[in-house]
DNA sequence: ATTAATCCTACCGTTTTAGTAGGGATTACA
DNA sequence: TGTAATCCCTACTAAAACGGTAGGATTAAT
């Protein structure tokens, strides 16, 4: 299941990629419009920030914007910030690998070669989905 | 993230189909075979067996055996089982189908559009391969 | 100085996960 | 007919993750 964050998050940022101009936009704004709880959703603009996806003016007139092109925002990334690891096990992670305790060996592993397929076949997806795309009012 | 009861479960799967003949496998068995605790397994194989994936037999030299030939048995089938739907957000989901209570528009939403894609990709690997696929010690 | 914004930490109730415990029902076999 | 092995079922539990909320510190524009 995809969470609340990362549903939040990939509408939030849409919403700055569609907004026009390059003037911050604030938590408020993007909150009210796309239904979004306020307080929670500080949380997660402020962890892209941190990632580096978004920069954020403070104080007065701040808010949030977007630091490249919505074309050059990859949503492999924004998955990985906002999701975690984009494979289903740990052990075909390519970022965050980590070996199964169980299972002696992994190369003889049934689920392992089945969530391979499933990582690379999701990976290519997201690689060839970019921010751009989402934004997209067309189809 | 893939639970333990889904894993657990296709590595059992792919121990049955691995068992030659088609006397009944006890819990025991792949229990210790595959590492897995066994009062755990126990629950995990009798959801599959009243998916109708497998049958048992039960008493003294009960267990275990698979209901099809492992070449029948479809990767869509007992994922849907042990891990729910494949979709990773209800509002794509074929079989699980929920309205999102934010999103006023499903076709507008962004996010929709890239679960849509994600899905119809995780679908085609999960089609094309059958326990058969996964029990084949080679590649 | 006031106001409006981000930033940060801590907390909290609910649900899910990953089991464990204990026993009931059924069957093979001596 | 008794006993051991096995599946079957319910209930319980500890720990983690999820989906927020609360409260205030900090920063910047006016």
């Amino acid at each position: 299941m995809l969470s609340k964050k990362t549903k939040y998050g990939l509408k939030a940022l849409t919403f700055l990629a569609r907004a026009e101009g390059d003037a911050p936009v604030q938590v408020g704004t993007i909150a009210k419009s796309e239904n979004i709880p306020q307080k929670f959703l500080e949380g997660i603009l402020l962890t892209l920030r941190k990632s580096g996806i978004l920069g954020s003016k403070k104080g007065k007139h701040g808010g949030y914007y977007l630091r490249q092109d919505p074309s050059e925002i990859k949503m492999t990334d924004v998955m990985r910030v906002l999701e975690g690891p984009i494979a289903m096990v740990p052990c075909v992670s390519l970022n965050f690998y980590e070996k199964c305790d169980d299972c002696p060996d992994e190369h003889a592993c049934s689920v392992h070669k089945l969530m391979i397929m499933v990582r690379d076949n999701t990976l290519k997806v997201l690689r060839n989905n970019t921010l751009a795309d989402l934004s997209n009012t067309k189809s």
